[in-house]
DNA sequence: GGTACAACGTA
DNA sequence: CGTACGTTGTACCG
């Protein structure tokens, strides 16, 4: 037999789709969107083992669908009987298909036929052609495709056990040869498609007949002749028996779009697969999956090409020899990659809260010029030759490599002054992180003009990942392993030539710490980056973002450094007094609700809490909600039960959950206390879709305020050594301001310039009467409806919230719309419009793109919907207080003051205010937060000054 | 040791 | 059936 270097893999998607979709729970896999994905995680983990275990050279994907083939036409009984596919099941084939066209797999369908016909006419082409095939199916109607080419993969329970069926074990275990299968099935009848057959006539039967009369048409010639009640039986069944017969017979000779040559494995593309990850919530898939295609094509995700050489990195400790290499390059942008001590923790490790101690010092510092002069011509020449071996060797661009711990003064300062030169173009990728660990060595970086990190989330707010090597292998589709580039040196040279040589160290520093392969990653990083940035660069431009990365983005990273540095001071002793306090009314909601029960329990476990509140306390279950572990034991819920049924043990419970709650916040803000006793938060730049900042370890943007006891935590923020005060500084309701601005309603503006309540305002419009008339309820009424109306709220959703009728709370909207007829106007236009467009702007032209707005999935699409209201207001809203972050700033310097910004809470900034500088700051402040942005509403903003967060509020 | 979930804090 | 986030404890995975 000769041997094909092709393997054909074909799977009948349906009936693999359904198996996964038994096998695993529905339950464990709904996304946040309401879908299911149990048959897509089962399917596309089965579809990534199969191409990293068989090694197919091609595959194909055959799909049925909705439409009746001819089988249907010729007995209208055909598969009838069947379970109703199940709810969940739904929408998991069209995102499996679409799993398939991101992988570049051919998915084929064919009007008319089935799945397995189109299974059996490429199999049957690849056995013609002398290919292997392998084919996954759950249907036994392919065991008759069985050749000694074509192996059948058979699921026999679940996915976890699969046959391998050749011929002999087809035969074995089904008793004829694969080519008689038909034969067989067409006697014993198939209770899946609906086939009856003869009765009382089961395979063995069956096999002895087709042994004796050869084939089912013999049998039925030879009927006559049967003898006993099986041979009666049969003769009575033959009309239905060569139905079957006809039905079972796969097609073989399909008119097929696509050719089987045109099936071959191709690497997968990434920006399809990248955002349907990200929606399915498959983040080990997606893993398995590049790990998979990249173990499979390395020369397509490598690429290495004779122009691909790695810097020459000089390592210089001379003041002069930096100098000239500065000079030479001076005005073009340079990539600076950091080596970081890697005997350190590394990032990834659950972070300590010693910021110094946490995360790795930077060591050295590779300046990597743009690729230009003879290395790109020598590149170029090599590219254009043909000829490889003619080529002459490429050298990498020269490169420039320091140590930061044991420069010399004279070289220190030559590079300390033109890190800090903004005149001095620098490409990095995450700068406030670069910048960082810079700072921690004296070092201050600017004039950057690029950070891939931002340039990237400009691109795709939504994404996840910005990753530098995330980033490369999409935009590049280039390695970021130095081996594979010319001039690298592999961890195996650098041992073997350890080994060998005079040196006794494995791995030679070249560089305190810092190895010749560190050295080559780095280099290779800058080089990249300038790569990196061009590609980028094209769709920043295109994505109207070059602007916002340039005089935004940038600008604003320096300050959230200078920030995160700087960090807020907090009082200890009070910190200890409230873990205290509410470690005492813990214990004691504790003791009380366990008295209730008369037992203790986990208060903390909604587990044991359904137990508690639905068994042994047999509240009632009648309207409560339930989640996927079984009814909520949310705070809504509690208080209705509390309503219906006065059970104490709720309100002891509820106190629980609030001192708890409190008290974890404490705890994570003593943990957090650096050695210089103050908190220096993380700001996230690219992680919230619509342009706001997040901040982590810890989170200092929701620090409890709504509540009494909330706010004293805010007490324990305070004004720190040397400095006179706190200043907090916020906008009021910028949100609606916006909103204003952007739908251009005549009322609303007139009611912000008139400098009216807002809510009053609104209210007297709405309910007809004197704002000075307006009571408390009907404030928090359409306070509520204008918060809402930026989110889109619907009428189900205000009733609900404000536990109103449904009719009561649409004729709340109708008449809100009715006196501020713009807002709707806008509201409506601004949905329209992204749809048009694909993407929402904001005031600086952010913006969010929302494929999911044309999405054939309601619950989806309305989400996107709601997200596309939402966006421009929230993303305005941040773009106004990242620009007033900036004009501050500025100010603050030319103004020479020493007062500093902490903190930023969206709408909000806390400024640590140096002596004499309170009312200095407080204009300032005042004035460029309120000329961030030129609307057709004033920025109202308010300003307060106290010794700590708290009393600064007032 | 890592991940998922429910719950809840902020704007 | 209101947007955008981060953190926590419990429960469960291997």
């Amino acid at each position: 037999m000769s041997t094909s270097p092709n393997k054909l893999l074909v799977i009948d998607g349906h009936s693999m789709a359904f198996r996964a979709f038994y096998a695993l729970p529905t339950e464990s896999f709904l996304t946040d969107s309401g879908q299911y994905t149990n048959a897509v995680h089962g399917f596309t983990n089965m579809l990534l083992k199969l191409i990293r275990e068989e090694l197919p050279t091609h595959v194909i994907l055959a799909f049925d669908l909705d439409t009746p083939t001819f089988r249907h036409t010729s007995y209208a009984e055909y598969k009838g009987g069947r379970a109703k596919t199940p709810e969940e099941f739904r929408g998991q084939i069209d995102l499996i298909q679409q799993v398939a066209e991101g992988m570049n797999i051919a998915v084929v369908t064919s009007e008319g036929y089935e799945a397995d016909d189109i299974v059996a006419t490429y199999a049957t082409r690849a056995d013609t052609a002398g290919w292997e095939t392998l084919i996954v199916s759950g249907d036994r109607d392919t065991l008759q495709l069985v050749t000694e080419r074509t192996t059948l993969m058979y699921p026999t329970s679940g996915l976890s056990k699969v046959a391998m069926l050749d011929p002999a074990a087809v035969e074995e275990k089904y008793l004829v040869p694969p080519l008689k299968y038909p034969d067989l099935a067409a006697l014993v009848g198939e209770s899946a498609d609906n086939l009856p057959g003869v009765s009382k006539v089961g395979p063995k039967t069956a096999a002895k007949w087709i042994a004796e009369y050869g084939s089912t048409r013999g049998i039925i010639e030879n009927a006559h002749l049967i003898g006993g009640k099986a041979g009666e039986n049969l003769r009575e069944a033959l009309a239905d028996v060569e139905r079957n017969l006809e039905l079972n017979l796969l097609l073989r000779d399909l008119d097929l779009p696509v050719a089987l040559e045109d099936s071959e494995l191709q690497v997968p593309d990434r920006e399809v697969l990248d955002p349907l990850f990200d929606a399915l919530q498959f983040n080990q898939i997606r893993e398995r999956l590049f790990e998979t295609f990249a173990a499979r094509f390395p020369e397509t995700v490598v690429a290495p090409t004779p122009t691909d050489a790695l810097p020459a990195v000089t390592v210089t400790e001379q003041a002069e020899e930096l100098s000239t290499f500065l000079k030479a390059h001076a005005g073009a942008p340079m990539a600076i990659a950091v080596c970081l001590d890697r005997s350190g923790e590394s990032l990834t490790t659950k972070p300590k809260r010693d910021e110094a101690a946490r995360i790795a010092e930077a060591l050295a510092v590779v300046l990597v010029p743009s690729a230009s002069g003879d290395a790109a011509a020598a590149a170029e020449t090599a590219q254009n030759d043909d000829d490889a071996e003619s080529a002459p060797e490429p050298t990498g661009i020269p490169a420039m490599a320091l140590s930061l711990t044991s420069l010399d003064a004279a070289a220190d300062a030559v590079l300390a002054e033109w890190l800090q030169d903004p005149e001095a173009p620098k490409l990095v990728h995450d700068i406030k992180d670069a910048g960082k660990r810079l700072a921690w060595r004296g070092l201050h970086l600017r004039g950057a003009v690029e950070d891939t990190l931002i340039s990237g989330y400009l691109i795709q707010p939504d994404r996840r990942n910005f990753a530098f090597t995330e980033l490369v292998t999409q935009y590049l589709g280039a390695s970021t392993d130095p081996a594979s580039y010319l001039g690298g040196h592999s961890e195996d040279d650098a041992e073997a030539s350890g080994s060998q040589g005079p040196d006794l160290f494995s791995s030679q520093d070249l560089l305190p710490g810092v190895t010749a392969e560190d050295l080559d990653a780095a280099a290779l990083h800058g080089m990249l980056l300038h790569q990196l940035s061009q590609a980028l660069g094209e769709q920043l431009v295109e994505r109207n973002g070059e602007k916002l990365l340039r005089e935004m983005e940038i600008p604003l990273a320096e300050i959230l450094l200078q920030m995160e540095l700087t960090g807020i001071a907090v009082s200890p002793e009070k910190l200890d007094s409230l873990d205290a306090e509410f470690a005492e009314a813990i214990e004691a909601s504790a003791q009380e609700a366990y008295a209730v029960v008369g037992h203790e329990v986990k208060l903390g476990s909604p587990k044991q809490l359904q137990t508690v509140l639905f068994e042994e306390l047999e509240l009632p279950t009648a309207g409560v909600k339930k989640n996927k572990t079984g009814y909520s034991t949310d705070v809504e819920t509690l208080q209705a039960l509390l309503i219906k049924t006065q059970n104490e043990f709720l309100v002891h419970l509820m106190n629980h959950r609030d001192s708890t709650k409190l008290r974890q916040t404490v705890t994570g803000l003593m943990e957090a206390v650096n050695g210089d006793g103050r908190i220096h938060t993380t700001y996230a730049q690219t992680v919230a879709a619509t342009g706001r900042l997040s901040s982590l370890n810890p989170n200092l943007q929701n620090i409890p305020v709504r509540t009494a006891a909330g706010r004293k935590i805010r007490d324990a923020f305070v004004v720190g050594p040397g400095y006179e005060s706190l200043l907090t500084a916020d906008y009021s309701q910028i949100e609606m301001r916006i909103m204003a601005h952007l739908s251009g309603d005549q009322a609303l503006i007139e009611a912000f310039r008139a400098g009216e309540d807002l809510h009053n305002f609104v209210g007297s419009r709405v309910f007809g009467v004197e704002a000075s008339e307006i009571t408390s309820e009907q404030r928090s009424k359409v306070k509520a409806m204008s918060y809402g109306l930026a989110y889109g709220l619907s009428s189900f959703g205000l009733s609900k919230q404000l536990g109103i009728g449904v009719d009561e709370a649409r004729n709340l909207m109708n008449e809100y719309f009715e006196r501020f007829g713009g807002v709707r106007d806008y509201l409506r236009e601004v949905v329209t419009q992204a749809k048009q467009d694909g993407f929402t702007s904001t005031l600086f032209g952010r913006r969010r793109y929302l494929p999911d707005l044309s999405s054939e999935n309601r619950q989806l699409r309305q989400m996107a919907e709601r997200a596309a209201l939402n966006a421009p207001i929230q993303g305005s809203a941040a773009d106004i207080i990242k620009q007033a972050m900036i004009g501050v700033d500025s100010a603050l310097r030319a103004e020479g003051l020493e007062s500093r910004l902490l903190l930023q809470v969206h709408d909000e900034l806390i400024f640590e205010v140096a002596a004499g500088e309170r009312e200095a700051l407080e204009k300032l402040v005042t004035i460029h937060m309120g000329a961030a942005a030129e609307l057709d509403v004033p920025l109202d903003v308010h300003v307060g000054v106290g010794s700590s967060w708290h009393e600064a509020a007032h």
